[in-house]
DNA sequence: GTACACGGTTTTAGCGTTAAAACCAACCGT
DNA sequence: ACGGTTGGTTTTAACGCTAAAACCGTGTAC
């Protein structure tokens, strides 16, 4: 353990195991280029003198940082909790192997994202970023696209998607799992709510139950839409309950409305999952605090298809192959949905 | 705007602007140096170029990269949600103004966090780390003294604490304040849930409550401990509950804790807010999902605070001055304990 | 015995930037 | 008129690394 501060080089390798510095930089890049002896004893220097490739070197030599950039998003308060953290993790995680390291940066609106994104590849501070979150109308792909960013997205646009490589999860399987699930425990007023845009990942959790119902010659009149928020969660939740025929299950397209549809059954009497069975999505640590079965994403998985994606657009940024993988989702059943409808 | 693609550097903008590289150099870092007349047909050039500065270069010339490092952990499931999120975007934010990125990394435990720190900052990585959530028995900030490693720690160490800069919260005045608040609405019978380790936090919230009671001429007796997991909130929950003399208001270490609480109220048919007033800890989406008062850590102050002290120890990393500083909480009122006590 | 290929190593050069030194007017004092 | 500032600019060199070219001893072919 050397206890001196004057950084180590390869230069310092090179003259403690009597080589040249190209040598130490084959054995760490090119291992088979070297003899065996040469290998070993490079190596004792390296562990010897405690040495650590710069990185500044090394990217200014190679024009590769590899360093992936991630806009950095406040969380909002009015959503009850969101995978953006668990995803960062995964994220960092699924770099690891690689040597690839997630730097993150801040902006204030997707034009920021997209300047920011482009000033740090231009500056070679990364070699590509990740776009979280990305929905129907999103104006990012584009302008990374035209500002030539290579990068990879988590969700997709409505169009465009043959341009850019991109991660999604297959939202419409997952609420039909949710709904097949309910029908086995016995349910056969199955509502939902959703939010009111058409945006799509809105538009596919909803055809998603819609499909499901129809799959199993279950009506679907019992379709609600509300804001991503507990109050009009809430709100609507009392809508389908008031139906003349009220559901025993409701499948809602967030966590956060999930909650708020909790709060109404709890207020009107009604206890969640024995008399009122309800699904969430993302699989929240507030769907675990309150009991709330919730179909949640594939994280881990995403990450990593994320991160080779890149992998792959990073290393021929021009005509590189485009491509879209869809994830599926996975239920995670909780007291909300567990026991049979009596 | 150029679309070509082989990148511009310093040489490029020279030649436009028809003076030489170091120029251009100066008329970015030291533009006083640099004639008016000079400096705007430079400045036209980069602009004209979109010119950005190569990190790597940069980085391996001053050796110092403007990137901090900080461990990115996975969120518990057992956990209600916490702040970590949060603070990740105030830091990327507090870095900005100053140039600063943070990059992330991953350790499975605190010795492989201070050993990847070490080759952070060995490789020239990073300039610094931030520690998160130090406790008082953390090897952590011991294991970077001995690596040499600049870093801040967010929390602090029992001991030792004079040897390296810290922010914290200051958790007695925080949980005090919740006293306070209850005391004004009326409330006498005041318990507390906290955890059973007697680590830094735990130890200063229960003061905090300790003291306050104390303060106030009430009684101390309603003091109980439980993990930190919503079950075990809600059975120490019961176990004041149960007392002959039962509280009418808790304070609970943590959100977690905090959701039990209601859990175990709503369960015996007390009417949260009404008939226990319940204050938690973390300001937590999930503390927003219940209604239930929360006592906040100021995150966007701690992060910007310890970007300044980190550029501090980063600027001279021998005999740097070590600071410590104590912000200051925000208790954040809802309607768990909003309405005064019948 | 000379020519040639070959695996292993070293030498050379350059990635883009900036600190430090050198340079070069124009100006100043005597 | 001549050495000495001064302010602005250029030249030089180096940060640590690695691709590419050069080099060099051995083995092989004829």
């Amino acid at each position: 353990m050397p206890v001196n501060d004057q950084p180590v080089t390869l230069a310092d390798v090179a003259a403690v195991a009597n080589v040249s510095a190209q040598t130490v930089s084959n054995v760490l890049r090119r291992p088979e280029r070297v003899l065996p002896k040469t290998r070993r004893k490079v190596e004792a220097a390296i562990e010897q003198l405690g040495y650590h490739p710069n990185h500044a070197a090394r990217a200014l030599r190679a024009s590769t940082s590899h360093v992936i950039g991630l806009r950095i998003e406040p969380t909002s308060t009015e959503v009850v909790g969101s995978i953006h953290d668990r995803f960062l993790h995964a994220l960092a995680e699924a770099g690891r192997p690689s040597g690839y390291h997630i730097q993150l940066f801040t902006a204030d609106d997707a034009a920021a994202e997209a300047e920011a994104a482009r000033t740090l590849i231009r500056a070679g501070a990364a070699d590509g970023v990740v776009l979280y979150d990305v929905r129907a109308q999103d104006p990012r792909p584009g302008l990374l696209l035209a500002g030539r960013v290579p990068f990879v997205s988590f969700g997709r646009t409505v169009s465009g998607t043959g341009e850019y490589s991109w991660v999604d999860v297959d939202d419409e399987t997952g609420v039909s799992d949710a709904v097949d699930h309910l029908v086995e425990r016995g349910h056969r007023r199955i509502g939902y709510i959703g939010w009111p845009e058409d945006f799509s990942v809105g538009v596919r959790r909803a055809r998603g139950w819609h499909d499901a119902m129809t799959r199993h010659g279950l009506p679907t009149d019992l379709d609600a839409r509300a804001e991503d928020t507990m109050p009009a969660g809430s709100q609507a939740a009392g809508r389908l309950l008031d139906d003349p025929h009220p559901p025993t299950a409701i499948v809602a397209a967030t966590d956060t409305i999930a909650v708020g549809i909790h709060h109404e059954a709890t207020t009107r009497g009604l206890r969640p999952g024995a008399d009122l069975a309800i699904v969430g999505f993302d699989d929240t640590p507030t769907a675990l605090a309150f009991g709330l079965t919730s179909i949640g994403q594939p994280v881990t998985e995403a990450a990593r298809a994320i991160m080779e994606l890149l992998m792959d657009t990073v290393a021929k940024p021009d005509r590189h192959a485009v491509h879209g993988r869809l994830l599926a989702p996975r239920l995670v059943v909780r007291a909300s949905s567990r026991s049979a409808r009596p």
